[in-house]
DNA sequence: TTGAAAGCGCTAACAT
DNA sequence: ATGTTAGCGCTTTCAA
């Protein structure tokens, strides 16, 4: 590989008239400048990028580190965060936890090692609070309440579980079943929804059975299986609230049973990825604002990042319906 | 941040030694170990990543080029791109071209600032070949013919586009459309299916129409679009040959139109992503290697990291069909 | 068994 | 306007 120096010689001048050509910073003469410019072509040069961040300090990456990229919500996550992290000049390094504890460790080692500038946490963490809270560092939570230090940005869940269960009261059901646990997580806020949902529901005398949701994603089947048993565990059901592929399952599961959507039962899907669009009757939907959250986590990151603290601890932002054929 | 030689002057000795201790090559005493050993850890040391990469002149990072990864296959593959490349030591970065050319250019210049050791190149490409073939470093190609010298790996498409043709041909189809145009095009190997399956189909006498694909993914309508058009102006056709949302649009779009699916209409995907999964009916679905091809795209980008070249210049990967209710 | 020193390739301060 | 030099933090000879 060709260096400064190579440039440097060949040109007949010193490295850091290369640098100042390079970075276009400092007085350089009209004519050496062109003399530095044939020689970096002659020499076909290109800067060493770890050298560069060596010197600077920072590496100009930020990981994001999501449970699996192959799941809907995930990919079309991260497609987010490479857009807006590009904007800022940033590379976007991803990382898959499939769920673990040491992957997780593993990739807040790297902020440490200073390998990349900033991590953004989107994975379902377990770690304990203080292992987010010790390293002052720029993380940002996506999603997940880390710590009392670390900021996070989310979606409006409480709205969005009001807004599925006002869907399926107005569309008149009266037996609702719902996927995920109402259990008051105080690490991920998306998990309010099922608390605001079976409340919202109950409220109207319409009874609220809750099935778990399955933490791994790769399993394809757990869906199909899911909603299977929803089926055969709960023959009244008349609407169903879940992600967007607990949903689609659901709408499947339904229609290859002869359960007509929605006359005999109503679906309300949650994230409003694409498959949600490809399905028929097309699916109502509560969507998450995939773009925003991404912008306002890269936002809050490079704040971080470059003045090392940030005002606000936490960014909510609103969250929408789209209305389908699998409500009425 | 503190540093090797930080460390090295709590435990009163040379940062060689701090080195030694921290590779576990050459010789420590046990004794000197033991007090590095606790000098790093009172002063809470962490190797910088930066530093080392410049001395190796490595980064420990490849890049993997998609036009957008939302899109399900890429996600999908990007995925197993992850997993792959975690299992060898590497980092993965995703860049995302949106199918513009100067994003193209931009990301093959970070191989040449040594940001990154490889790139494996997944996107829609249009630059000249000679651009890949000057760059004599680590680049494979997935599913992309990019130059003479640049390896590539991708599915069998071609078996791929006979098991299509066969399938909608035993299930009696006399008027077929496929999406993907028929042109021979030497960048990319999977568009051979479209040739393979017009020829399979004519020679049984069938009729076979093209409709081009959208270039562009994230125009969800573009899909439901194209379906629409194909029934409106082949109210006729009987057999559909499309990727996974083309398949899965005009399924939507029969199913909303009282086209019966597969009595009317026989429909087959082609890349197996989930979506082809949560359907119904279940879609008879050409499946890619997804994680072969990633196993494979990463031997070889290894390979060629470590010695420089590389034996086999293609590899071509079996490919299969799942059969689904979309043909009898 | 250990330490000093050179150097990876770059940039920025300081001279000139 | 330009060159010299001192690092950035690490690893690896080379001596001791």
């Amino acid at each position: 590989m060709t260096t400064i120096q190579d440039v440097a010689k060949q040109a007949g001048v010193g490295a850091a008239t290369v640098s100042r050509v390079l970075s276009g910073k400092g007085y350089v003469k009209q004519e050496t400048r062109e003399r530095v410019t044939r020689a970096i072509e002659a020499l076909n040069y290109t800067p060493n990028e770890m050298a560069r961040n060596l010197f600077h300090g920072k590496s100009g990456i930020v990981a994001v580190i999501i449970p699996e990229l192959s799941h809907p919500f995930f990919s079309e996550l991260v497609n987010a965060f490479e857009v807006s992290l590009c904007e800022v000049g940033y590379q976007t390094m991803v990382c898959n936890t499939f769920y673990e504890k040491n992957y997780e460790l593993r990739y807040l080692e790297m902020l440490r090692r200073q390998r990349v500038d900033g991590i953004i946490f989107g994975a379902h963490t377990s770690l304990a609070s203080e292992q987010y809270q010790s390293l002052q560092r720029p993380v940002v939570g996506l999603d997940r309440k880390l710590a009392e230090t670390v900021p996070y940005v989310a979606a409006d869940h409480e709205e969005g579980g009001r807004l599925a269960a006002e869907e399926l009261i107005r569309s008149g059901c009266r037996n609702v079943v719902q996927f995920g646990e109402v259990e008051d997580s105080v690490i991920t806020p998306s998990s309010q929804r099922h608390f605001v949902f079976r409340k919202v529901v109950e409220a109207h005398g319409i009874t609220c059975a809750s099935y778990p949701k399955q933490p791994n994603y790769s399993a394809y089947n757990t869906y199909q299986e899911s909603a299977a048993r929803l089926f055969e565990e709960h023959p009244d059901v008349d609407g169903i609230f879940g992600t967007d592929l607990y949903a689609a399952a659901c709408l499947q599961y339904a229609l290859a049973h002869g359960i007509r959507v929605p006359e005999d039962v109503k679906i309300v899907a949650y994230d409003g990825t694409y498959i949600t669009k490809f399905l028929h009757p097309e699916m109502t939907t509560i969507c998450q604002p995939i773009r925003q959250l991404a912008n306002e986590a890269v936002r809050m990151i490079t704040e971080m990042i470059n003045v090392n603290e940030i005002k606000e601890n936490k960014v909510i932002l609103p969250i929408s319906i789209r209305r389908g054929n699998t409500t009425t």
